[in-house]
DNA sequence: CGGGACGTTGACGTTAATCAACTACCGTGG
DNA sequence: CCACGGTAGTTGATTAACGTCAACGTCCCG
Protein backbone atom coordinates (compact mmCIF):
# COMPACT_ATOMS: atom_id res chain seq x y z
CA UNK A 1 0.00 0.00 0.00
CA UNK A 2 2.86 2.51 0.86
CA UNK A 3 4.20 1.43 -2.42
CA UNK A 4 1.05 2.10 -4.45
CA UNK A 5 0.46 5.32 -2.83
CA UNK A 6 1.90 7.76 -5.44
CA UNK A 7 -0.41 6.17 -7.74
CA UNK A 8 -3.54 7.34 -6.02
CA UNK A 9 -5.65 9.73 -7.07
CA UNK A 10 -5.55 13.04 -5.17
CA UNK A 11 -9.35 12.65 -4.38
CA UNK A 12 -8.67 9.41 -2.02
CA UNK A 13 -8.73 11.01 1.60
CA UNK A 14 -6.94 8.25 3.34
CA UNK A 15 -3.82 9.93 4.14
CA UNK A 16 -2.87 12.40 6.02
CA UNK A 17 -0.64 15.34 4.41
CA UNK A 18 2.05 15.86 6.88
CA UNK A 19 3.08 15.75 10.78
CA UNK A 20 3.74 12.90 12.86
CA UNK A 21 0.86 10.75 11.39
CA UNK A 22 2.00 10.95 7.93
CA UNK A 23 5.10 9.63 9.16
CA UNK A 24 3.10 6.90 10.48
CA UNK A 25 1.37 6.24 7.72
CA UNK A 26 4.48 6.44 5.41
CA UNK A 27 6.20 3.68 7.62
CA UNK A 28 3.73 1.55 8.71
CA UNK A 29 0.81 -0.39 7.22
CA UNK A 30 -2.44 0.88 8.22
CA UNK A 31 -6.07 -0.57 8.27
CA UNK A 32 -8.35 2.87 6.66
CA UNK A 33 -11.56 2.49 7.78
CA UNK A 34 -14.50 5.36 7.50
CA UNK A 35 -16.77 6.01 10.69
CA UNK A 36 -20.39 7.24 10.44
CA UNK A 37 -21.14 10.20 13.18
CA UNK A 38 -21.36 8.64 16.85
CA UNK A 39 -20.35 5.32 15.75
CA UNK A 40 -17.85 3.65 18.82
CA UNK A 41 -14.52 3.12 18.07
CA UNK A 42 -12.62 2.53 21.35
CA UNK A 43 -14.10 0.82 24.61
CA UNK A 44 -12.44 2.16 27.93
CA UNK A 45 -10.05 0.10 29.75
CA UNK A 46 -10.06 -2.36 26.45
CA UNK A 47 -6.52 -4.00 25.82
CA UNK A 48 -4.71 -1.77 23.53
CA UNK A 49 -3.80 -3.92 20.34
CA UNK A 50 -4.09 -0.68 18.13
CA UNK A 51 -3.24 2.78 17.78
CA UNK A 52 -5.53 5.09 16.02
CA UNK A 53 -4.65 8.01 13.58
CA UNK A 54 -7.90 10.82 12.44
CA UNK A 55 -7.42 10.94 8.59
CA UNK A 56 -10.24 12.90 7.69
CA UNK A 57 -13.29 14.29 10.67
CA UNK A 58 -13.22 13.81 14.25
CA UNK A 59 -13.25 11.62 17.27
CA UNK A 60 -13.96 12.48 20.57
CA UNK A 61 -12.18 10.98 23.32
CA UNK A 62 -13.89 10.87 26.87
CA UNK A 63 -15.00 8.76 29.85
CA UNK A 64 -18.40 8.25 32.05
CA UNK A 65 -18.68 8.26 35.74
CA UNK A 66 -21.12 5.64 37.29
CA UNK A 67 -23.77 8.04 37.66
CA UNK A 68 -23.24 8.72 34.35
CA UNK A 69 -21.47 12.17 34.10
CA UNK A 70 -19.58 12.29 30.68
CA UNK A 71 -16.27 14.33 30.57
CA UNK A 72 -14.69 14.36 26.98
CA UNK A 73 -10.89 13.94 27.64
CA UNK A 74 -10.37 15.67 23.97
CA UNK A 75 -11.55 16.26 20.48
CA UNK A 76 -9.40 14.78 18.04
CA UNK A 77 -8.85 16.36 14.72
CA UNK A 78 -7.67 14.83 11.31
CA UNK A 79 -3.89 14.14 11.70
CA UNK A 80 -4.45 13.45 15.42
CA UNK A 81 -3.40 10.27 16.74
CA UNK A 82 -4.66 8.11 19.54
CA UNK A 83 -2.85 5.14 22.04
CA UNK A 84 0.32 6.41 21.88
CA UNK A 85 2.26 5.84 24.81
CA UNK A 86 3.58 2.64 26.77
CA UNK A 87 0.11 1.86 27.87
CA UNK A 88 -1.71 -1.79 28.40
CA UNK A 89 -5.28 -0.69 28.28
CA UNK A 90 -6.94 2.78 26.93
CA UNK A 91 -7.61 4.83 29.51
CA UNK A 92 -10.70 7.06 27.33
CA UNK A 93 -13.26 5.33 25.24
CA UNK A 94 -13.67 6.88 21.64
CA UNK A 95 -16.34 8.09 18.97
CA UNK A 96 -16.63 9.62 15.73
CA UNK A 97 -18.17 12.89 16.07
CA UNK A 98 -18.47 13.60 12.45
CA UNK A 99 -18.29 11.34 9.48
CA UNK A 100 -13.98 10.39 9.59
CA UNK A 101 -11.66 8.39 8.25
CA UNK A 102 -9.43 6.51 10.28
CA UNK A 103 -6.28 4.59 10.37
CA UNK A 104 -5.33 1.91 12.47
CA UNK A 105 -1.91 0.92 13.44
CA UNK A 106 -0.83 -2.71 15.19
CA UNK A 107 0.78 -1.58 18.30
CA UNK A 108 3.58 -4.21 18.43
CA UNK A 109 4.63 -2.81 14.61
CA UNK A 110 4.78 0.29 16.07
CA UNK A 111 6.85 -0.24 18.85
CA UNK A 112 9.14 -2.55 16.47
CA UNK A 113 9.26 0.55 14.52
CA UNK A 114 10.42 2.96 16.61
CA UNK A 115 13.31 0.65 17.35
CA UNK A 116 14.69 0.63 14.19
CA UNK A 117 13.64 3.71 12.64
CA UNK A 118 14.63 7.38 13.79
CA UNK A 119 11.73 8.91 11.82
CA UNK A 120 9.18 7.23 13.45
CA UNK A 121 10.62 8.12 16.81
CA UNK A 122 10.66 11.77 16.28
CA UNK A 123 6.70 11.81 15.08
CA UNK A 124 5.75 9.60 18.23
CA UNK A 125 7.79 12.04 20.63
CA UNK A 126 6.03 14.81 18.38
CA UNK A 127 2.68 13.47 19.17
CA UNK A 128 3.07 12.91 22.66
CA UNK A 129 4.59 16.50 22.79
CA UNK A 130 1.59 18.01 20.92
CA UNK A 131 -1.55 16.03 23.46
CA UNK A 132 0.60 17.33 26.29
CA UNK A 133 0.50 21.03 24.87
CA UNK A 134 -3.38 20.30 24.51
CA UNK A 135 -3.50 18.98 27.74
CA UNK A 136 -1.86 21.80 29.65
CA UNK A 137 -4.46 23.99 27.92
CA UNK A 138 -7.36 22.21 28.85
CA UNK A 139 -6.69 21.60 31.98
CA UNK A 140 -5.50 25.14 32.86
CA UNK A 141 -8.90 26.29 31.81
CA UNK A 142 -11.08 23.78 33.71
CA UNK A 143 -8.91 24.78 36.87
CA UNK A 144 -8.75 28.43 37.00
CA UNK A 145 -11.09 29.72 34.47
CA UNK A 146 -14.80 30.67 34.75
CA UNK A 147 -17.81 29.24 32.21
CA UNK A 148 -17.47 32.43 30.06
CA UNK A 149 -13.91 32.09 30.00
CA UNK A 150 -13.92 28.80 29.63
CA UNK A 151 -16.42 28.78 26.57
CA UNK A 152 -14.15 31.48 25.02
CA UNK A 153 -11.10 29.99 25.34
CA UNK A 154 -12.34 26.78 23.40
CA UNK A 155 -13.59 28.52 20.62
CA UNK A 156 -9.71 30.27 20.13
CA UNK A 157 -8.41 27.46 20.63
CA UNK A 158 -11.09 25.68 17.62
CA UNK A 159 -10.33 28.78 15.66
CA UNK A 160 -6.44 28.53 15.79
CA UNK A 161 -4.55 30.38 13.61
CA UNK A 162 -8.00 31.46 11.70
CA UNK A 163 -9.17 33.42 14.49
CA UNK A 164 -6.85 36.19 13.50
CA UNK A 165 -8.58 36.53 10.03
CA UNK A 166 -12.21 36.49 10.44
CA UNK A 167 -12.05 33.29 8.36
CA UNK A 168 -15.57 31.28 8.96
CA UNK A 169 -14.85 28.32 11.87
CA UNK A 170 -16.73 25.36 11.87
CA UNK A 171 -18.13 23.85 15.08
CA UNK A 172 -18.72 20.28 14.54
CA UNK A 173 -19.87 18.92 17.80
CA UNK A 174 -23.30 20.01 19.56
CA UNK A 175 -23.46 22.06 22.70
CA UNK A 176 -23.66 18.83 24.73
CA UNK A 177 -20.70 17.70 23.48
CA UNK A 178 -18.28 21.17 24.17
CA UNK A 179 -20.20 21.29 27.78
CA UNK A 180 -18.79 17.95 28.74
CA UNK A 181 -15.71 19.05 27.73
CA UNK A 182 -15.83 21.83 29.27
CA UNK A 183 -17.25 20.63 32.51
CA UNK A 184 -20.36 23.17 32.55
CA UNK A 185 -23.58 21.95 31.10
CA UNK A 186 -25.26 22.63 27.61
CA UNK A 187 -27.32 25.72 28.89
CA UNK A 188 -23.98 27.15 30.06
CA UNK A 189 -22.02 27.00 26.97
CA UNK A 190 -25.57 28.32 24.81
CA UNK A 191 -25.75 31.48 27.24
CA UNK A 192 -21.79 32.24 27.02
CA UNK A 193 -22.45 31.82 23.10
CA UNK A 194 -25.21 34.28 23.13
CA UNK A 195 -23.42 36.76 25.57
CA UNK A 196 -20.43 37.07 22.87
CA UNK A 197 -23.11 37.50 20.03
CA UNK A 198 -24.75 40.33 21.87
CA UNK A 199 -20.97 41.71 23.04
CA UNK A 200 -20.14 41.57 19.30
CA UNK A 201 -17.05 39.36 20.29
CA UNK A 202 -18.39 36.84 17.92
CA UNK A 203 -20.67 36.12 14.98
CA UNK A 204 -23.02 32.88 14.40
CA UNK A 205 -23.43 32.51 10.69
CA UNK A 206 -25.91 29.36 11.93
CA UNK A 207 -25.34 27.50 15.27
CA UNK A 208 -22.64 25.63 14.38
CA UNK A 209 -20.22 27.72 12.03
CA UNK A 210 -18.60 31.28 13.90
CA UNK A 211 -16.19 33.86 13.04
CA UNK A 212 -14.29 36.49 15.49
CA UNK A 213 -14.67 39.69 14.94
CA UNK A 214 -13.39 41.09 18.49
CA UNK A 215 -9.79 38.81 19.15
CA UNK A 216 -8.38 41.21 21.36
CA UNK A 217 -11.65 40.70 23.92
CA UNK A 218 -11.97 37.10 23.62
CA UNK A 219 -8.04 36.75 24.22
CA UNK A 220 -8.24 38.62 27.41
CA UNK A 221 -11.37 37.15 28.72
CA UNK A 222 -10.06 33.41 27.70
CA UNK A 223 -6.37 34.37 29.55
CA UNK A 224 -8.35 34.89 32.36
CA UNK A 225 -7.77 38.90 33.32
CA UNK A 226 -10.29 41.34 35.09
CA UNK A 227 -13.46 40.23 36.98
CA UNK A 228 -14.65 38.05 34.36
CA UNK A 229 -17.46 40.55 33.18
CA UNK A 230 -18.23 40.90 29.42
CA UNK A 231 -17.24 44.35 28.46
CA UNK A 232 -19.22 45.39 24.59
CA UNK A 233 -16.50 45.42 22.04
CA UNK A 234 -15.18 48.86 20.73
CA UNK A 235 -15.26 48.56 17.06
CA UNK A 236 -11.84 50.22 16.26
CA UNK A 237 -10.10 47.81 18.60
CA UNK A 238 -11.20 44.50 16.42
CA UNK A 239 -8.78 42.16 15.45
CA UNK A 240 -6.00 43.78 17.90
CA UNK B 1 30.39 11.17 39.03
CA UNK B 2 28.72 8.37 37.08
CA UNK B 3 32.06 6.11 37.41
CA UNK B 4 32.32 6.88 41.29
CA UNK B 5 29.00 6.68 42.34
CA UNK B 6 29.14 2.57 43.45
CA UNK B 7 31.81 4.69 45.92
CA UNK B 8 29.41 7.09 47.72
CA UNK B 9 27.82 6.48 50.61
CA UNK B 10 24.28 5.03 51.50
CA UNK B 11 23.12 8.15 53.12
CA UNK B 12 23.87 10.94 50.14
CA UNK B 13 20.84 11.18 48.97
CA UNK B 14 21.63 12.45 44.86
CA UNK B 15 20.20 9.66 43.19
CA UNK B 16 17.10 7.89 42.38
CA UNK B 17 16.67 3.67 42.95
CA UNK B 18 14.56 2.93 40.06
CA UNK B 19 12.25 4.45 37.22
CA UNK B 20 13.15 6.60 34.36
CA UNK B 21 14.64 9.47 36.41
CA UNK B 22 17.38 6.60 37.93
CA UNK B 23 17.85 5.74 34.00
CA UNK B 24 18.59 9.28 33.14
CA UNK B 25 20.43 9.75 35.98
CA UNK B 26 22.60 6.34 34.78
CA UNK B 27 23.07 7.86 31.59
CA UNK B 28 23.72 11.46 31.61
CA UNK B 29 25.99 14.27 33.57
CA UNK B 30 23.65 15.92 35.47
CA UNK B 31 23.86 18.71 38.13
CA UNK B 32 21.79 18.03 41.30
CA UNK B 33 21.45 20.75 43.93
CA UNK B 34 18.82 21.49 47.03
CA UNK B 35 16.24 24.10 47.08
CA UNK B 36 14.47 25.37 49.92
CA UNK B 37 10.60 25.43 50.41
CA UNK B 38 8.99 27.72 47.96
CA UNK B 39 12.54 28.39 46.27
CA UNK B 40 12.09 29.24 42.16
CA UNK B 41 13.59 26.95 39.27
CA UNK B 42 11.63 27.30 36.88
CA UNK B 43 10.58 30.51 35.13
CA UNK B 44 6.95 29.98 32.94
CA UNK B 45 8.02 30.59 29.45
CA UNK B 46 11.97 30.58 29.72
CA UNK B 47 14.07 28.97 27.13
CA UNK B 48 14.32 25.20 28.11
CA UNK B 49 17.62 24.52 28.26
CA UNK B 50 17.68 22.01 30.58
CA UNK B 51 15.73 18.73 32.12
CA UNK B 52 14.96 18.87 35.92
CA UNK B 53 14.79 15.28 37.90
CA UNK B 54 13.30 15.59 41.61
CA UNK B 55 15.54 13.13 43.44
CA UNK B 56 14.03 14.19 46.70
CA UNK B 57 11.18 16.31 48.28
CA UNK B 58 8.64 17.62 46.04
CA UNK B 59 8.26 20.58 43.34
CA UNK B 60 5.10 22.05 42.19
CA UNK B 61 4.64 23.11 38.70
CA UNK B 62 1.96 26.26 38.28
CA UNK B 63 0.88 28.97 35.82
CA UNK B 64 -0.36 32.38 36.74
CA UNK B 65 -3.41 34.23 35.17
CA UNK B 66 -2.69 38.04 34.62
CA UNK B 67 -5.37 38.62 37.08
CA UNK B 68 -3.51 36.76 39.83
CA UNK B 69 -5.43 33.48 39.82
CA UNK B 70 -2.71 30.68 40.05
CA UNK B 71 -3.27 27.02 38.85
CA UNK B 72 -1.04 24.23 39.84
CA UNK B 73 -0.86 21.98 37.13
CA UNK B 74 1.13 18.76 38.96
CA UNK B 75 2.83 18.33 42.31
CA UNK B 76 5.89 16.75 41.46
CA UNK B 77 7.69 13.93 43.59
CA UNK B 78 11.10 12.27 43.71
CA UNK B 79 11.46 10.75 40.49
CA UNK B 80 9.38 13.22 38.42
CA UNK B 81 11.01 14.93 35.69
CA UNK B 82 10.29 18.26 34.42
CA UNK B 83 10.96 19.54 30.76
CA UNK B 84 10.53 16.13 28.37
CA UNK B 85 9.06 16.44 25.26
CA UNK B 86 10.13 18.59 21.99
CA UNK B 87 9.83 21.94 23.99
CA UNK B 88 11.37 25.06 23.10
CA UNK B 89 10.45 26.49 26.33
CA UNK B 90 9.22 26.29 29.51
CA UNK B 91 5.22 26.05 29.53
CA UNK B 92 4.71 26.41 33.38
CA UNK B 93 6.54 27.77 36.21
CA UNK B 94 8.27 25.70 39.31
CA UNK B 95 9.01 25.66 42.92
CA UNK B 96 10.09 23.50 45.69
CA UNK B 97 6.99 22.42 48.00
CA UNK B 98 9.50 21.31 50.46
CA UNK B 99 13.23 21.68 50.89
CA UNK B 100 14.20 19.46 47.55
CA UNK B 101 17.11 18.10 45.76
CA UNK B 102 16.73 18.23 41.73
CA UNK B 103 19.12 17.35 39.03
CA UNK B 104 19.24 19.10 35.75
CA UNK B 105 20.71 17.90 32.84
CA UNK B 106 21.62 19.65 29.72
CA UNK B 107 18.52 19.19 27.44
CA UNK B 108 20.97 18.75 24.00
CA UNK B 109 22.55 16.07 26.04
CA UNK B 110 19.30 14.40 26.73
CA UNK B 111 18.70 14.59 22.88
CA UNK B 112 21.74 13.16 21.64
CA UNK B 113 21.32 10.00 24.29
CA UNK B 114 18.21 9.59 23.22
CA UNK B 115 19.64 9.20 19.43
CA UNK B 116 21.87 6.85 20.62
CA UNK B 117 20.74 4.67 23.66
CA UNK B 118 17.33 2.78 23.39
CA UNK B 119 17.48 2.60 27.39
CA UNK B 120 17.10 6.36 27.70
CA UNK B 121 14.49 6.55 24.76
CA UNK B 122 12.66 3.69 26.99
CA UNK B 123 12.99 6.03 29.91
CA UNK B 124 11.71 8.70 28.48
CA UNK B 125 8.78 7.31 26.81
CA UNK B 126 8.21 5.98 30.18
CA UNK B 127 7.56 9.03 32.20
CA UNK B 128 6.19 10.84 29.53
CA UNK B 129 3.29 8.24 29.27
CA UNK B 130 3.41 8.35 33.63
CA UNK B 131 2.66 12.50 33.17
CA UNK B 132 -0.08 11.56 30.83
CA UNK B 133 -1.90 9.30 32.88
CA UNK B 134 -1.48 11.45 36.00
CA UNK B 135 -2.87 14.14 33.59
CA UNK B 136 -6.12 12.36 32.63
CA UNK B 137 -6.70 11.77 35.65
CA UNK B 138 -6.29 15.56 36.61
CA UNK B 139 -8.16 16.55 34.15
CA UNK B 140 -10.90 14.57 34.56
CA UNK B 141 -11.32 15.41 38.42
CA UNK B 142 -11.70 18.76 37.18
CA UNK B 143 -13.48 18.18 34.20
CA UNK B 144 -16.86 16.57 35.87
CA UNK B 145 -16.53 16.28 39.58
CA UNK B 146 -17.55 18.53 42.03
CA UNK B 147 -15.39 19.75 44.49
CA UNK B 148 -15.90 17.40 47.45
CA UNK B 149 -15.12 14.38 45.32
CA UNK B 150 -12.26 16.27 43.79
CA UNK B 151 -10.68 16.24 47.11
CA UNK B 152 -11.48 12.78 47.42
CA UNK B 153 -9.76 12.13 44.44
CA UNK B 154 -7.17 13.95 45.52
CA UNK B 155 -6.24 12.57 48.78
CA UNK B 156 -6.48 8.90 47.12
CA UNK B 157 -3.90 10.00 44.86
CA UNK B 158 -1.62 11.14 47.06
CA UNK B 159 -1.94 8.15 49.06
CA UNK B 160 -1.28 5.77 46.41
CA UNK B 161 -0.82 2.20 47.49
CA UNK B 162 -0.50 2.94 51.13
CA UNK B 163 -4.26 4.09 50.71
CA UNK B 164 -5.25 0.30 51.87
CA UNK B 165 -2.99 -0.21 54.65
CA UNK B 166 -4.42 2.52 56.69
CA UNK B 167 -0.32 4.01 56.27
CA UNK B 168 0.08 8.04 57.61
CA UNK B 169 0.22 10.15 54.29
CA UNK B 170 1.79 13.31 54.15
CA UNK B 171 0.26 16.08 53.06
CA UNK B 172 3.14 18.18 52.06
CA UNK B 173 1.87 21.14 50.53
CA UNK B 174 -0.73 24.32 52.18
CA UNK B 175 -4.48 23.69 51.79
CA UNK B 176 -3.93 26.81 49.12
CA UNK B 177 -1.88 24.64 47.38
CA UNK B 178 -4.51 21.84 46.75
CA UNK B 179 -7.43 24.21 46.26
CA UNK B 180 -4.87 26.04 43.72
CA UNK B 181 -4.12 22.40 41.88
CA UNK B 182 -8.20 21.27 42.23
CA UNK B 183 -9.98 24.22 41.21
CA UNK B 184 -11.59 25.21 44.67
CA UNK B 185 -10.73 28.11 47.24
CA UNK B 186 -8.68 26.60 50.22
CA UNK B 187 -11.77 27.07 52.66
CA UNK B 188 -13.38 24.24 50.46
CA UNK B 189 -10.73 22.30 50.50
CA UNK B 190 -10.55 22.16 54.37
CA UNK B 191 -14.53 21.74 54.84
CA UNK B 192 -14.20 18.71 52.77
CA UNK B 193 -11.64 17.00 54.59
CA UNK B 194 -13.76 18.51 57.42
CA UNK B 195 -16.48 16.23 56.59
CA UNK B 196 -14.30 13.61 55.74
CA UNK B 197 -13.64 12.89 58.95
CA UNK B 198 -16.75 13.94 60.58
CA UNK B 199 -18.37 11.00 58.26
CA UNK B 200 -15.35 8.63 59.09
CA UNK B 201 -13.69 8.49 56.34
CA UNK B 202 -10.22 9.60 57.38
CA UNK B 203 -8.22 10.28 60.41
CA UNK B 204 -6.18 13.60 60.30
CA UNK B 205 -3.10 13.13 62.94
CA UNK B 206 -2.22 16.82 62.39
CA UNK B 207 -2.67 19.46 59.51
CA UNK B 208 -0.77 17.55 57.50
CA UNK B 209 -0.89 13.94 57.97
CA UNK B 210 -3.67 11.63 57.45
CA UNK B 211 -5.17 7.91 57.19
CA UNK B 212 -7.58 6.64 55.41
CA UNK B 213 -10.33 4.53 57.29
CA UNK B 214 -12.90 3.59 54.55
CA UNK B 215 -11.37 3.24 51.45
CA UNK B 216 -14.51 2.02 49.51
CA UNK B 217 -16.11 5.00 50.56
CA UNK B 218 -13.59 7.48 49.68
CA UNK B 219 -12.81 5.69 46.65
CA UNK B 220 -16.89 5.35 45.52
CA UNK B 221 -17.04 9.36 45.91
CA UNK B 222 -14.30 10.25 44.20
CA UNK B 223 -14.88 8.24 40.74
CA UNK B 224 -18.55 10.13 40.96
CA UNK B 225 -21.17 8.08 42.28
CA UNK B 226 -24.73 8.87 43.44
CA UNK B 227 -25.68 12.62 43.75
CA UNK B 228 -22.37 13.41 45.89
CA UNK B 229 -23.45 13.73 49.06
CA UNK B 230 -21.22 11.75 51.87
CA UNK B 231 -23.16 8.99 53.78
CA UNK B 232 -21.24 8.36 57.27
CA UNK B 233 -18.81 5.63 56.92
CA UNK B 234 -20.50 2.02 57.86
CA UNK B 235 -17.32 0.38 60.35
CA UNK B 236 -17.54 -3.24 58.84
CA UNK B 237 -16.54 -2.19 55.44
CA UNK B 238 -13.72 -0.55 56.31
CA UNK B 239 -10.87 -1.24 54.03
CA UNK B 240 -12.89 -2.62 51.18
C1' DC C 1 -46.35 17.48 7.42
C1' DG C 2 -45.11 15.58 11.85
C1' DG C 3 -41.86 14.08 15.28
C1' DG C 4 -37.65 14.19 17.55
C1' DA C 5 -33.19 16.05 18.47
C1' DC C 6 -30.88 20.20 19.28
C1' DG C 7 -30.53 24.95 20.71
C1' DT C 8 -32.08 29.06 23.24
C1' DT C 9 -33.96 31.49 27.02
C1' DG C 10 -36.11 32.23 31.57
C1' DA C 11 -37.10 31.06 36.58
C1' DC C 12 -35.38 28.94 40.46
C1' DG C 13 -32.28 26.13 43.54
C1' DT C 14 -27.78 24.46 44.90
C1' DT C 15 -22.85 24.70 45.14
C1' DA C 16 -19.04 26.85 46.14
C1' DA C 17 -16.86 31.60 46.21
C1' DT C 18 -16.41 35.52 49.04
C1' DC C 19 -16.15 37.98 53.24
C1' DA C 20 -15.14 37.71 57.94
C1' DA C 21 -14.06 36.12 62.58
C1' DC C 22 -11.51 33.28 65.24
C1' DT C 23 -8.01 29.66 66.61
C1' DA C 24 -3.72 27.08 66.47
C1' DC C 25 0.83 26.92 65.44
C1' DC C 26 5.62 28.30 64.64
C1' DG C 27 9.60 30.98 64.66
C1' DT C 28 11.71 35.11 66.51
C1' DG C 29 13.20 38.18 69.76
C1' DG C 30 12.78 40.22 74.17
C1' DC D 1 10.86 31.10 78.98
C1' DC D 2 7.22 33.63 77.52
C1' DA D 3 5.40 37.42 74.66
C1' DC D 4 4.48 38.57 70.22
C1' DG D 5 3.34 38.63 65.39
C1' DG D 6 2.61 36.42 61.31
C1' DT D 7 1.03 32.51 58.70
C1' DA D 8 -2.01 28.69 58.06
C1' DG D 9 -6.19 26.46 59.06
C1' DT D 10 -11.05 26.13 60.52
C1' DT D 11 -15.68 27.60 60.65
C1' DG D 12 -19.79 30.57 59.90
C1' DA D 13 -22.68 34.06 57.19
C1' DT D 14 -23.66 35.91 52.88
C1' DT D 15 -23.53 36.29 47.87
C1' DA D 16 -22.54 35.11 43.18
C1' DA D 17 -22.06 31.58 39.71
C1' DC D 18 -23.76 28.00 37.61
C1' DG D 19 -26.66 23.79 37.68
C1' DT D 20 -31.45 22.25 37.29
C1' DC D 21 -36.01 22.45 35.67
C1' DA D 22 -39.08 23.97 32.30
C1' DA D 23 -40.98 26.15 28.20
C1' DC D 24 -40.42 27.21 23.71
C1' DG D 25 -38.38 27.70 19.00
C1' DT D 26 -35.92 25.69 15.03
C1' DC D 27 -34.09 22.60 12.06
C1' DC D 28 -33.72 18.27 9.86
C1' DC D 29 -35.13 13.85 8.41
C1' DG D 30 -38.38 10.66 7.60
Amino acid sequence: MTALSSFRPAYAQDRIEAGPLAVLQQALQGVTQTLKPDQHVIMEASERRTIIGVVSGMLRSFRVTPDGRRHITRFVDAGGVIGLGKLAAFRASAEAVTRSAIVTFSAKALEAAMATDPAVREAVLDALTKELIQRDRIQFRLGRLWSDERVADFLLERAGARGRTGAVVALEMSRADIADHLGVTFETVSRAISRFQRAGMIAMTDAHHFTILHHGALTVLAEGDGGHAIQHAHPCEAAS
